[in-house]
DNA sequence: ATAAGGCCCTGACCGC
DNA sequence: TGCGGTCAGGGCCTTA
């Protein structure tokens, strides 16, 4: 699942493959991909534009283009955007098809299909719900407890909320509150102040280290895989020390890491180290 | 205002 | 081998 660390690398490993390439064709073979404009109108403002800026929010990416729109991309779970030198086949999957001036093809894959693609003039239109960057310096502790404040729901379910901070899935939102200490159902506003600037903490370095690690593969399907652009697995996984690893022992204490479902989500947790 | 549940999708997995 | 049923999961929407 591309969380924050995925979508950072996205944007990083797309950044040479597409600056100053120019589209020349569109294809779109689902058209509930494009969210913003119409399908027709996305495909006509689509051709010609040349891809000259790229940059991430939350989990959202941003291809900016010559014409001062911007072409963004959620990959939800199962999203991936492939770029090759030469035209290729649609499989089953490619929901998208941009062709490129030298030849070349973007190839918008989705099993799912929960992913999506808006062209804006302004990015705010799609992205002004969402809470703080992680690595912002207004993602402080100070803006963190006055999100929390007065919220009763599991402080999992916090991290998961977008508009409180842009870009903490699943995996992330375990693995911070395991390096914190904190059990995730506990009610968001039995925080302490320091147990709230140990999460803070916990969730920069976990996002941090990922990002250095060029995300999380996981799974075993190919097609649900979370891969580079490139094909290039993550390595993350490795690092994780809750997530997914229901019954092997804690790295810290060695107690059974145990699995519970916390507001739909599955949720992985040292309950000895967790409190 | 927050909170809880449904929805979109389909591959993987399970039991028979 | 095949079939039906269940699950996962991000973000948005509806309902309480």
């Amino acid at each position: 699942m591309p969380e924050l660390p995925e979508v950072e690398t996205y944007v990083r490993d797309l950044t040479p493959l597409l600056h100053n390439r120019t589209v020349t064709g569109v294809t779109v073979f689902w058209p509930r991909i494009i969210a913003l404009p119409t399908v027709d109108e996305f495909i006509q403002a689509m051709i010609g534009q040349r891809f000259t800026s790229f940059g991430r929010r939350g989990k959202y990416m941003l291809l900016g283009l010559a014409s001062g729109d911007t072409l963004i991309v959620h990959l939800r779970m199962t999203g991936r955007v492939t770029v090759y030198a030469q035209p290729v086949v649609a499989d089953k999957h490619t929901h998208v098809v941009l062709d490129l001036a030298d030849g070349g093809q973007i190839h918008y894959q989705d099993s799912r299909k929960f992913g999506r693609l808006w062209l804006v003039a302004n990015t705010t239109t799609v992205l002004h719900k969402l809470g703080e960057e992680p690595f912002a310096a207004a993602f402080d502790v100070d803006y963190f407890a006055a999100k929390v404040a007065g919220r009763t729901s599991p402080i999992k379910a916090l991290l998961l909320d977008q508009a409180v901070v842009a870009g903490v899935g699943n995996i992330y939102a375990d693995e911070s509150l395991f390096r914190a200490g904190i059990h995730p159902t506990r009610a968001s506003n039995s925080l302490t102040r320091e147990e709230l600037t140990r999460l803070h903490s916990a969730i920069q370095s976990v996002l941090g280290q990922a990002i250095d690690r060029h995300g999380s593969s996981l799974g075993h399907s190919s097609i649900q895989n979370y891969t580079r652009p490139g094909g290039e697995a993550g390595e993350f996984q490795g690092e994780h020390k809750v997530f997914q690893r229901t019954g092997k022992p804690c790295m810290h204490c060695g107690q059974p890491i145990e699995r519970i479902v916390v507001t739909q989500r599955s949720t992985h947790f040292c309950s000895t180290c967790q409190r």
